[in-house]
DNA sequence: TCCTATTATATTGTGCACAATTTGTTTTAC
DNA sequence: GTAAAACAAATTGTGCACAATATAATAGGA
């Protein structure tokens, strides 16, 4: 293999590295999830939700698309869901129609101690030592960061 | 905020840091990968069948689905669109019928220069130094074989 | 041999992601 | 005050992921 075919070998890639691993934890996520009956996206949009609770915050759709990067087109039908559920709440700002509020109910609050369980139970018997999963996530954000600075992607 | 809440904090979740960079690294390639008309899991599989190609391998849809961590349910109808644009071709196995066989065709491999150019105009203007990918991307890779090693995740 | 288990792919259905467009509201400029 | 621009969320449509099931072929065992 000539050094211009390693190039674009699979296992080279940075981005299938991050693919792979990102659906392989995702899948550890799925049994504990389903036990509250959540999709991965799911817990993302509680995480959020309860922390802003915690913090006497409300939320708004875009509120929640910039913190998880995500359009109203992928959140709009899951909070729908969410709502229906009873975990959630979805209001019409009556100051500013143009805006939903977004906020857990009682059931949706109730949750959070169940959820709390979850980051101890994925770790448990992976042999994964804690320092090693900071750095790695540390390193994440950093490179997130800098990949937003850059600004929209462009064909050049 | 206590130490318990910090534990469900989003920006302390290694999941979202993983899901948040694959995301924004995968939105880097849209344009470049517009270009040629693919997805970006449609140029895994590109990557995957120019690989086996340039070695003489024939490539099983399995096979695919092995090196990618995709089941049939998503490869199959991945397969038909590339291949109803004329840059793979699908066949059944004559000594086993239940085998799909997967093969660039001509148009197919041509694309394989085109692509050729996309790593590094990926790279091209970001400031990110090509030791830190490869750290990342190792890193990654450590990580991935580790939790493919725990077996199927399972909700205790 | 026949019968069962296994294997390989395909199909069906749900829920994201994301682009593009739409609807309705508010802001701004004039 | 009105028209144009900007904004927020919803809608529509495509293409993954993935679970569950179906279909069909092969392999193995009695």
């Amino acid at each position: 293999m000539t050094s211009e075919d390693e190039r674009l070998a699979l296992d080279n890639q940075l981005c299938f590295a991050l693919y792979a691993v990102n659906r392989a934890v995702t899948a550890r996520y799925r049994p504990l999830l389903a036990e509250l009956n959540l999709t991965y996206p799911q817990y993302l949009v509680m995480l959020v939700l309860w922390e802003a609770d915690q913090e006497g915050r409300t939320v708004r759709v875009s509120d929640l698309g910039k913190r998880l990067r995500l359009d109203s087109g992928t959140l709009t039908p899951l909070l729908k869901r969410l709502a229906e559920r009873g975990l959630v709440t979805r209001q019409r700002d009556t100051s500013d129609e143009r805006v939903v509020t977004v906020a857990p109910t009682g059931q949706g609050n109730a949750m959070r101690s169940k959820a709390m369980e979850i980051p101890e139970r994925l770790l448990c018997g992976t042999g994964i030592d804690q320092e090693r999963i900071v750095a790695l996530r540390e390193e994440l954000r950093s490179v997130l960061s800098l990949l937003e600075a850059l600004g929209e992607p462009s064909g050049r």
